[in-house]
DNA sequence: TTTCGTTATATTTGTAAAGATATAACGATC
DNA sequence: GATCGTTATATCTTTACAAATATAACGAAA
């Protein structure tokens, strides 16, 4: 039998959390619908802890990540920010070499 | 502000886990008390929790991490494996290459 | 001014994880 | 064979977190 490495990391903005796995594929899914019941939906998350989590990712972060509109056309909607784009990202890019640099020292665990 | 980047990491063996920080930190503690009661109180975890988590440590390894007895002089006691000794070194350094290729990146999104 | 789909928020309900408690079994030592 | 501190295990209770439900506010468009 093999042994994985496995890992998950997330930024931290002073005590709370910025970006995390889960946070990311939810501002992608924004990204992708321009709507954030529309995405939480689409990843059968409920509307009530997806709106949590990005209040929450706007509120920690330094500058906006998403813009929300209410009522209007189409009830309103939400969009990435061009910051919010960069920073999913670097997040996955950052993510990726974790994972790549782990994968690498595998053996010293399998080797024993 | 500036951001932080954190990670967790942990190793599977197939479906289960082997060792995470938590496991890792509970293993220490009985190499250095000799006993999982006194290793649990040490940590100020519960027994059973200390017990369950060694149990599952030692179903989803290859070899032996810890071996315990019951009764005789003493009571009885736990104490790590050549083995089990050498599975946490290698975690640990594998875990502090983690944060210092992690560190190495997050102006990546300092600078965004 | 009514309609519509959305954002925003509070409140209640359900559930799984954690914690507390109890107890049996064990074996060297005296 | 009585004692002792430990491992091993079951059962009950509590608590924290997730999920479900309900509802208000909003503003462009018809």
């Amino acid at each position: 039998m093999n042994y994985k490495v496995k890992s998950r990391i997330w930024i931290e903005a002073g005590d709370n959390v910025l970006l995390g796995e889960g946070r990311v594929r939810l501002l992608k899914a924004i990204d992708e619908t321009g709507s954030l019941s529309k995405a939480a939906k689409s990843m059968q998350m409920s509307y009530k802890k997806a709106w949590t989590l990005i209040d929450a990712v706007n509120k920690s972060s330094i500058k906006p990540v998403t813009i929300t509109s209410i009522g209007g056309k189409g009830g309103g909607g939400a969009v990435l920010t061009e910051y919010g784009k960069k920073l999913i990202i670097a997040f996955d890019d950052i993510n990726k070499n974790c994972w790549n640099h782990l994968d690498a020292q595998i053996e010293k665990i399998n080797n024993l």
